[in-house]
DNA sequence: CGCCAGGTTGACACTTTTCAAGCCGCGTGG
DNA sequence: CCACGCGGCTTGAAAAGTGTCAACCTGGCG
């Protein structure tokens, strides 16, 4: 593995073979794959995930109607998952960052359902399906891992459907920066300053509210002192206050 | 099917034995079971699937909190699944009937997320996750199968955030009203004429409504002369009145 | 028979949407 | 370098949709 580093630091050649993610260096393999793996299975996961794929901010991972062959580890980036409709309106399912799992909608039909675009330049692991099946065989750990991951999903739409059904505007932008905080801080990142990668349109889109409520509700929490928003920028400045909205219909 | 009837009634001794499932005769197979199974690959399918359980009306198959084992089959029956949150508001994230898998929620965490309550007597098989685990390494299909389950569900409640996200109270009736039809077609039921096994309440809550506008918007609709209804049981007179309202936002 | 859960309908209040105007920041082109 | 244009954001006012509260109806069941 080592020696592999210093060969593709020497050769140009080697830029591709660069393109091979590297799972048992990678910084998310928690995120990614089951504890306890030995180093044959890393061998083998890694030959599984075949290329990183590199996708520019505004570009599409996959479009509704692709045929699915794989699912996608993020690596580096922010992405959108949205949905249109006949009709062309369109709603963002969901919103993927670092380390998680994208594409797992497209098992069921074979073909995706949405489409996930980068909301800023970023990076992926393709994992091709039907290796990833194969592999589940073979691997104590790994199709369960996968089970856990998906089932995650199913855990994490249900979220939003409460968000959608229940909640009024301000306990929805409550909601939505709690999960963005603690998602942030589970990679590390600071979950009281944060840079939104989206705009207010796609978060209202997300949250079934139009921009000028998000903006309301934003402008709100502002004035109540519990964040402090200069345009994507968010600082959150009492988080049991925003708690308190997002659980306790606290005016 | 009629004389296994008919010899349950003859013979109280048959009725443990009954409990076992029978998959390579149950008309449901095909919505549980992945196709082109062998016999012995059926037979081991039914000793993993151990036992039948009955829900009556009002029971829970499963809480929230439980600890996870097993994922169902509904061999019939039906069932809403609901997600109480800490301030005691809670919201039904769906409906489930014959022949649809409850369950897959607790593999995530290890335990359910939901509560699954049974709106009439309702029978389920019972499959425990362990052996399906198992089962999928060994027959072909069996985990593409379930990985099919699973993302459809993941589909399934990104067309509900859809509802909840961008649609008003009509268009949420119509569509409620649509899937249902579409789901009974698909059991061999009238697509046009059928029960509600659910409360206006529950609907709303589903709905993302109160119950008020649920019962305003049937009114609307049948004043329009799409459907008519009378307490629980509905029939579609004009389903093509009623897909324009779902899909094309007409007034 | 009377009660009660479930459903319908009306009137009014409240939230959110819609429409409109204007601001800000950033990148492009003169 | 500055002006301009434009997307993104904020705010206001009016309109629409839905929620809330209340009254009443209906059917089933003890």
């Amino acid at each position: 593995m080592a020696t592999s580093e210093l060969a593709r630091q020497q050769n140009t050649h080697l830029v591709l073979t660069e393109l091979k993610a590297a799972c048992a260096d990678c910084n998310l393999r928690e995120l990614c794959l089951p504890a306890g793996l030995t180093n044959e299975e890393l061998d083998q996961i890694e030959s599984m995930v075949n290329v990183r794929r590199k996708i520019r901010r505004g570009d599409t991972l996959y479009r509704s109607g692709d045929p699915f062959d794989a699912v996608y580890a993020i690596r580096s980036g922010f992405f959108k998952s949205r949905v249109t409709y006949e009709d062309g309106r369109d709603q963002v399912t969901g919103f993927s960052m670092v380390g998680e799992i994208l594409g797992m909608d497209g098992i069921g039909q074979g073909t995706h359902h949405c489409d996930a675009v980068a909301l800023e330049d970023s990076e992926v692991c393709s994992i091709p399906y039907v290796r990833l099946e194969e592999m589940s065989r073979e691997i104590n750990g790994l199709q369960r891992h996968f089970h856990r991951l998906m089932s995650r999903e199913i855990v994490r739409e249900s979220g939003v459907m409460m968000l959608l059904g229940v909640m009024r505007a301000e306990e929805r932008i409550a909601a939505f920066l709690l999960n963005l905080s603690q998602r942030l801080n589970a990679r590390g990142y600071s979950p009281l300053e944060f840079h939104l990668r989206m705009t207010r349109e796609e978060i209202g889109s997300h949250l079934g509210l139009q921009l000028e409520t998000v903006s309301r509700a934003f402008s709100k929490l502002h004035k109540d002192g519990l964040i402090e928003v200069e345009q994507k920028f968010v600082r959150i400045c009492n988080i049991e206050g925003l708690k308190k909205i997002y659980a306790h219909h606290v005016n």
